[in-house]
DNA sequence: AATGAATGAGGCTTCATTCAT
DNA sequence: GATGAATGAAGCCTCATTCAT
């Protein structure tokens, strides 16, 4: 049986053989920057052969959509479940979004803003998706009587920047706490 | 009749020229993005012939350089200012700072943030500039009674990232209110 | 019928296609010069694409370096043999090393001196190379009484610059011949 | 009176403006060599504008041929004059040419072989000037039984190379007496 | 499925030369 | 006579992409 992270091997099943050259890339941009990113590294990086990378992904282009899609799905996922949860308030619903969020950016922070500063066309879509679920928390919440926002959109929008200014300052956990708080206070959410 | 704006001319004053050509660069930026950037474009939109962009840009980094510091000084600016200006209350003045920041993205938006993430090294600093009147606003506003602010760095930096958020949703003067009142209830401002 | 000197075809084994491309140097360098050496011209030449110069050699500077080292070796060659024949008189050794000076430079001369030129850094090596040869000929020469030497390195300055001069006077083995006999007159030959 | 070594100043004779220019050529080639020789740089180190450069002379090519020009006069001119000189001995006369050559060749050494190799075309003739002294020295030194040279063409030829080769040996003076020394074996002059 | 040598368009930059002042 | 800003051809080199094996 050989073992499932056997890093290397002539022939790989098509879904390794694509994750590792999706690694690769994300490793390099997060290395040298999306300049530097050429399809000879990513080759090396993954152990294939230039040629073979195109055999998973037909340009360059696509191979940088593909991973960008990769990351959109992963930070839009956690949040999608809190509103499925019942039998929360709005205000826990709105700080798990902050937790989820907090902890997607710590982890990929500079991999998503590259991507998503270098990929300007379709980038937009997904972080609407992210965007989308704290526009129905802040709706229902405020329908509920648990919020106090007016503009819902524009709210959204400010908050959907916000979160990730203090991302990087000291432990994961005060700084979700600070940022629930700060968020707490621009919904103006009652204390429960 | 030697109009002052006169947009062609073999030979142009070199700051004339070295407008001309920032500004191609400026609006290139814009429309195709940072990838789809060459000198030969620079050249043409700026009317001129491909050498003469390295008469007043060594290389192409250091025209985008150029270009930044004098985004990040127009943008530093303002802001500055408000300091400076006596008998306002802290409220007004984080109002002034709203309004001024507001101001400056919306019209210069993209070509912010796309040279911020193109050109990291060096980058930090006026920003940095911009966060650091914020911190000082927040310390004294709190200080003197008039916000409640626990953890200035940190909201500093929160706000810092939302308020470009709502930038691009309607009228300069709806956004600007609105914004406003939402670092109001960050800051804990007391109604006047 | 695979012909072992295919001139073209896409695929070639390295040695092959490294071979083309120094050929395709050196016929440029004898026709136009140095100056009027270009990557382009290399290429056409050696009939590949511009890249594939580029995969055999890092940059113009190392072409021309690993040329210059090829035709050091190819010169130092014949030579430095001859000191280790037995029974040899020192004239005979030293009209073997003429003989073999002038036939190398005959075969080589604008290309050697073109590049010896131009590449003033490292070329030096291995012309003292070729003298060496000739500085221990004339000591030993000396030592064993057949020749007169008593300046040993500045002369072989001296023939080390000498022999070049007529080497494109009339057929190979009449300049040989002459050329003999001088280097036996500059170093005090006795009549066998 | 203004001083006749007036470095500077914005107007100049003719021929001071072209020696300044001449001579900052000279003065480059040898500091940098000639791959990084530019009118501009000239220009700079003439203390000139670029294009007073195109006044002088035509082109850069023009530039290097002038300088080449006026080094071959310098060499062919004290060895021309030996022969005029009544009185002399044949092997005084060969003296002589050793003496003024090797001298020349202290003196301007690196940038007559610079130029000598980087301008093929018309290089050859000043050259071969100097070579033509040498050629009727020996033939006539051999007509009046004065020297013993079978090959005069070729034995010049022979000459003409190698007394380059041990100029940076020693002190002017050794260097000269040995190569005379050598250059009376070469032509088997007989002890006076 | 995998390889990697080969391609060639296109980018950045240099610099000889021109010409309006 | 002198200037130097402007020009644009041309060079070096990179790299996304192809394709014969």
């Amino acid at each position: 049986m050989p073992a499932k992270t056997a890093p290397t091997g002539r022939f790989q099943p098509p879904d390794v053989r694509r994750r590792q050259i999706l690694d690769a890339v994300a490793a390099l941009l997060l290395e040298d920057g999306y300049e530097a990113l050429t399809i000879s590294k990513v080759a090396a990086r993954a152990g294939v052969a230039k040629g073979t990378v195109y055999l998973y992904f037909a340009s360059k282009q696509e191979l940088l959509t593909a991973l960008q899609a990769e990351m959109w799905e992963r930070m839009a996922e956690r949040p999608a479940r809190l509103l499925e949860q019942p039998d929360l308030s709005w205000t826990e619903r709105l700080d798990g979004l902050v937790a989820a969020w907090v902890a997607a950016e710590r982890d990929h922070h500079e991999l998503y803003h590259l991507l998503f500063h270098e990929l300007g066309a379709g980038g937009e879509e997904p972080m609407a998706a992210a965007r989308d679920v704290l526009v129905t928390l802040l709706a229902e919440g405020t329908k509920a009587g648990e919020f106090d926002v007016s503009e819902v959109e524009l709210t959204a929008d400010f908050l959907t920047h916000a979160y990730a200014g203090p991302c990087h300052h000291g432990s994961s956990d005060d700084v979700t706490v600070a940022v629930q708080a700060l968020f707490r206070r621009v919904v103006g959410a009652q204390a429960p």
